[in-house]
DNA sequence: ACTTTGCAGTGTAAAAATTACACAAAATAG
DNA sequence: CTATTTTGTGTAATTTTTACACTGCAAAGT
């Protein structure tokens, strides 16, 4: 049946959400992408998201994609964009709210749902379906500029990691290269890590200090106006 | 008649654009706001805003708001958030794409349209609409982590302005005040401003030097990658 | 057990940016 | 002509940023 029930007096478009799903492998920044098993563009690679219930914030709408496609809940997530090209889906007018994600890769599995789920570099996604190569465009200039407000570089790293992965993901949010003893430097300066007693044994080079995220101190910096400039 | 003849086979939300209006008066910075005519919140101040059209993107459907409220075209604005609350508004479910302009104040004129629209400091905003409060909150926050990293300040001033009506407009975003010879040394080390030839005569007292921002200069400084550190 | 290899930890000196700060010149009002 | 207000301007002290090199640890290979 294609029963029409839902009726305006005025036209109205739909809405969806879409979340552009960011973890860090270590090393580089990646994205989370699900494969269209239906027309329009089916096989093409895109970002998870659907329709908007009416009961729901466009947040608890992302919330509940992002916890229906990879499992995970509480996720750190913010609204970057809407996009509202009037064609930019073939079978209507659809408007997407777009978000993005910052989870610890380790916690989500890659494709063994439903649909084919993966993660992709950066440097190394296909072209995607509708247009989301601009929402991930856009999705990225909005991180960029958030990690020199606030410290969510560490929604993306686990709860210890050393001073080399935070540098690598500062280097990969912001396409640049730091020095590694100014880089320390700074970072200590802020004083929102915890020098923990740990370290990575077993490694196969020299052990390197564990640091956590200190949200007390973050947020004690934060009440003096503090800026985070990165 | 109240034919209802939008039909979908599901329930769509009503998407309206809402425009945050900034001016500058050379001290303070304003908002414009309008004064509802109907139900709901009749009499209330309220941001110019309405209904999405479906042929227009959400841009294109602000500015137009922008054009028939105010009469401006081509002002600069910026989308900056979605407020989706299920009842945020009492009459339907509606989704506001909230942007914010930045217009010279002195080509608005205030408050002789069919509806009273009118300038407002932004310490003496009224209780608002809906949930414009908030939408203002937000539109502010955005405006000030903006200006850190491009020059929007210059939509706010004449083409032609002293260093104190920047000074002033900086302190007035920001929130904070500067030291009148260090902010001078700064801006123009930014090498984006062009001295006049002209001064503010007349003047009370003693005449001041023009400025104007010199688009060229700033284009170039950003292909090298420079950062508007403010 | 000794050597090699790779990565981690650490300090200092130079340069640049930021801050604090004061007086003289212009214009008007009385 | 005096008082008042606002503008233009420079320098020294401090802080922040940058550039840069060696030593220690652990494992793997000999």
């Amino acid at each position: 049946m294609d029963e029409k029930k839902f009726c305006y007096k005025y036209p109205h478009p739909a809405v969806t959400t879409d979340c552009v799903i960011f973890g860090f492998d270590g090393t580089r920044l990646q994205v989370l992408l699900v494969q269209r098993g239906i027309e329009p563009y089916k096989g093409r690679w895109a970002f998870p998201g659907g329709f908007l219930k009416m009961d729901e914030s466009c947040e608890q709408g992302a919330l509940r994609e992002l916890q229906e496609e990879t499992g995970l809940t509480g996720a750190y997530i913010e609204q970057f964009h809407a996009f509202s090209d009037p064609n930019r889906d073939p079978r209507e007018r659809v408007i997407t709210i777009a978000y993005y994600a910052l989870v610890k890769i380790q916690q989500v599995q890659g494709g063994d749902d439903a649909d084919r789920a993966d993660w992709f570099a950066l440097d190394e996604v296909p072209p995607l379906a509708f247009d989301h190569d601009m929402i991930l465009r856009e999705a990225l200039k909005r991180l960029r500029e958030r990690i020199h407000f606030e410290p969510v570089g560490f929604e993306l790293l686990p709860e210890k990691f050393t001073m080399k992965q935070l540098q690598n993901l500062y280097e990969a949010i912001l396409d640049v290269r730091f020095d590694r003893r100014n880089f320390t430097k700074k970072m200590l300066h802020f004083n929102i890590l915890t020098q923990l007693d740990e370290t990575t044994r077993p490694t196969p080079k020299r052990e390197a200090f564990l640091y956590s995220f200190n949200q007390e101190s973050y947020n004690e910096l934060k009440q003096k106006g503090f800026r985070l400039e990165f």
